[in-house]
DNA sequence: CTGTTAGCGCCTTCAA
DNA sequence: TTGAAGGCGCTAACAG
């Protein structure tokens, strides 16, 4: 059996208190003392149960993290940032997946009762208001990492500027003589109601709009998330009488359907197709995608870190770090041919 | 502040223990009484507190999934597989990222402590002899998945037929008449002393040997993991006086850096180079590679199930599950031009 | 069948 | 500076 706080003070002939006061760090108990009981604790190699504390502290020392699609790279890479972040502190780290509505509603009905996690990381994932009233009811803090909402000021929040990712791939394909430039992503009415791919769009509206360039409609298509979907949307708009010179895809997985795409039709990249990504997940540096790359790894550690900060002190106004994206240029953007 | 039994009781007008019983179910309480008990615990939207429930039945109802690299795709499904297993059961799920070996012993050494998980998921990771016996020591349960050393027998797995598989994949190259088959593989020492390289390679073996074929040194490198390295590796290997006409990769990773090598040098894939991975990532079916599936979701499922009979029944004989693997045959792979 | 009591292991008053 | 006592919320053993 593990020793307790009992055998600790019987083995250094002192009260309980004084051992607690000893693992908890009290600065009210004589260094001879301390030193007795430290002896004791080391020779029965006593750890304090941590079940034991987390009753008698009224906390639960857990921590959960929300998210969609482990199956997604950056999904993952998130989450990395966050398990690494925790390592050390005294919190646990429980993770959920997510991949359906029902999922969803689920696992925050579960997480959001008291007693149950100190705090919750909820990435990509936009709760619904109801949700969030919940979290609010029983005091759970939490972190909202790439859910972006501009209502939401009143929480804790880690955001991707979209709409300047968007721009910025748009601007890329604008300054190297694109004028035909299309738009391919998710569908904007999916059933989770992500943005990003709606916050992309408008910076890519934007930035056509700055360069004089009209949108056309029908430059710009939406579908379910994946390449296949993605390689249907970009062979239609190949086909059209005008095709892009150009394609924007909102992910790189969806750009990877928009090369296929390519292939398929005999177009060769970059020369008669530029095309561009987002995330800069793993295969996008193997085919040489030029993509948008985003912090997702340190948006983990932030998040968890602010959630850290709220969970030690209830009355710190809602922080709200902006993660910065970046423009990785590679082989699948250059000049039109005829530019 | 939650409603606590103490509560309920009192708003049932009944005795804590009624309460305790009608909570666990406990046959011996009479059909009206359990109504009445019902009725205020739902008026008061009363929930067990999970830590207090814990410390008096002395378990964590916590498991603990240890596994290396959230970057590898394989490791994420099997996690997938654990994480929508143990949802719905009264477990909570805490993630170890493991990428170092320092990160490993770290997390063993945390993790075999008693109180702090009821069991353990060791995942892809061998772990020393000392580990076992201080996770034994502390009686705390433990399934390795994907852990193949064959001394184990003590311990719950759940194996995968590396060396099937490896010979299923150079069965296939033998079948369509290829003759010089190569192998392309992470290092069989790395830090880890992960395995499957090596049941592969013997897997690869005895397929030729059945086939009459010498193994020819030449045509076996092993290098770091990764698509870089293994790309470096095949080109030496292309550039021999008899270069082979196919390459086993022992994963989809390094495969992809076969690829790479055959365009880099001019080759076309399947007429002058045929190539075979292993795992059936998501990106193989992109690339339209052949390579050997296993069951990486499934794995990760009968692990967690294997871990929570052993836990409610510590008597229990460990078991062994083996999962199966399969070819895939894609476009990757064919004939040999003068086969 | 049901109420009461004594812990689970620890922390935190309160006295001393 | 230290020891003793009460309680965190729940379960389990014991009466009744």
């Amino acid at each position: 059996m593990p020793a307790t706080i009992r055998d600790v003070a019987k083995k250094a002939g002192v009260g309980l208190g004084t051992v607690s006061r000893v693992i908890n760090q009290s600065p009210q108990v004589s260094q001879e003392t301390r030193q007795r009981v430290q002896q004791a604790i080391d020779a029965l190699n006593y750890r304090p149960n941590p079940i034991a504390r987390r009753l008698s502290w009224g906390k639960t020392l857990t921590i959960a993290a929300i998210a969609p699609f482990f199956t997604r790279p950056a999904t993952i890479e998130r989450l990395r940032g966050v398990e690494l972040s925790i390592t050390g502190t005294e919190y646990d780290l429980i993770v959920f997946n997510v991949e359906t509505p029902e999922r969803r509603d689920f696992t925050f009905d579960e997480v959001a009762r008291r007693e149950r996690v100190d705090g919750a990381l909820i990435i990509s994932l936009p709760p619904a208001l109801h949700d969030l009233d919940r979290f609010h009811a029983a005091s759970i803090p939490i972190v909202l990492v790439d859910v972006n909402h501009p209502e939401l000021t009143r929480f804790n929040r880690v955001i991707v500027d979209d709409v300047a990712g968007g721009y910025k791939a748009t601007r890329h394909l604008l300054q190297i003589k694109h004028r035909r430039i299309a738009y391919i992503s998710d569908s904007f009415d999916d059933p989770f109601h992500f943005s990003a791919s709606r916050y992309r769009f408008e910076g890519y509206q934007k930035a056509l709009e700055e360069a004089g360039i009209a949108i056309d409609p029908r430059l710009h298509r939406h579908g379910d998330h994946g390449r296949y979907e993605a390689e249907r949307l970009a062979s239609e708009m190949l086909r059209l009488r005008e095709p892009p010179t150009a394609i924007f895809a909102a992910s790189d997985t969806q750009a990877l359907g928009v090369l296929e795409a390519a292939r398929a039709l005999g177009l060769r990249v970059p020369e008669d197709l530029s095309v561009i990504g987002y995330d800069d997940v793993e295969f996008a540096d193997y085919v040489g995608l030029t993509t948008v790359r985003q912090q997702l790894f340190e948006s983990g550690q932030v998040g968890l870190q602010l959630l850290l900060d709220a969970i030690s002190d209830p009355t710190r106004e809602p922080a709200c770090v902006q993660m910065q994206s970046e423009l990785v240029i590679r082989s699948t953007t250059a000049p039109p041919k005829r530019g």
